[in-house]
DNA sequence: TGTACATCAGTGAACGCGCGTTCACTGATGTAC
DNA sequence: TGTACATCAGTGAACGCGCGTTCACTGATGTAC
């Protein structure tokens, strides 16, 4: 073979890892399977030799999001007494960082209305994938039993990913960080 | 002339009408300028004898989203006092009915992230009918003072898109209303 | 009252462009003899 | 050790298609004379 025997493997994770980042930039529909290759350092043609089909990508792409957003948000949390890794998430996912850096940040804030316009087979993946992550969650969660993190994991991150959604419309920073703030001091008094 | 008078005004109307629905359902850049025409009983020719691009029809008819769903839920906000007037907006906002119809609902759970990727001249406009709605929405929100209500309206509008725009992606209906279900009890118990 | 002309909402073909996908090809390497 | 061949990641041109936008045209009507 002309590369060694991780170099095919090594390229498929770099082409998933700069998709990863466009579409959560720019959008699903609106990144290209060409523009992804050439941030890779490739071109189109090359793309079908790594993926089935642009949707096999999208799926992997935003398997990856996650994956990378939570291992950066999860090794933070070590620093912090389990009792306050709660407010650890809210404070991350609520920041200033998190709301302007979208393209590395929690693909849900970023993408929710068009994964939930994706064909059934990749919905069904993310569906999946935002169950396991607020399971992995909700152990941090305040609340007695589980049930009760449970359902509390569920009303702290939707209350998350729409502050975000709604900050990121408004154009004026001032404006962006009044919201993130006044969502966060509810959440951070309120469980 | 070959119309009366109005023909023209209820001609442009009908296209925004017809937009705002497409461009909720099927998203901003997967709605075309050929289909919302053809959606109105017209051709694409015509299109730029009402509008100068597709920009312009976008802002209008995420405008035309918002006074659409604020009109029909204002109007059925009569029927109750004025305190219970907040709870009402919760129930709707986070209804099977809402959630199932992205279509007629609120512009901003079914098109937050990709209104944050679109030009400023349409994304300022949008911000500010977030503004007005906000503070129209606001009188009726739990609260002692103006500040407190207001802030009060902004975290209960951004948990309600959060929890609709992440209900949309799971495909179960019964984990859908779960999300939504445990979101209302959370909001109307806690104010 | 009758005729010629102006208006203008709407038509439909065409424009260049970028899309997802296909395919014949390249060329550096590993393997067989 | 040296030569011929197989492999296969990556190339780049081409495919049909739908996009936003432009434009010469249509044809029913109102207006001028």
């Amino acid at each position: 073979m002309r590369y060694d025997k991780e170099h095919k493997t090594q390229t498929r994770e770099r082409i998933v890892r700069n998709a990863s980042r466009k579409f959560r930039a720019e959008g699903l529909s609106s990144t290209g399977v060409a523009g992804v290759m050439k941030s890779s350092g490739l071109t189109v043609g090359g793309f079908y030799k790594h993926f089935r089909s642009k949707d096999e990508l999208l799926a992997e792409a935003i398997a990856q999001g996650f994956s990378e957003s939570d291992e950066k948000l999860l090794s933070a949390l070590e620093n912090f007494p389990p009792k306050d890794r709660w407010k650890e998430i809210v404070r991350w996912y609520l920041s200033k960082e998190h709301c302007e850096g979208a393209d590395t940040g929690c693909p849900v804030a970023a993408l929710a209305p068009e994964i939930s316009r994706a064909k059934s087979t990749v919905r069904k993946r993310i569906a999946s994938l935002i169950h396991q992550r607020s399971v992995k969650w909700a152990e941090f969660m305040p609340g007695k039993t589980a049930t009760e993190r449970e359902q509390n994991c569920f009303v702290i991150f939707c209350a998350m990913v729409g502050a975000v959604s709604v900050a990121r419309i408004l154009m004026d920073p001032r404006d962006r960080e009044r919201v993130l703030e006044t969502m966060r001091n509810y959440l951070l008094k309120s469980f």
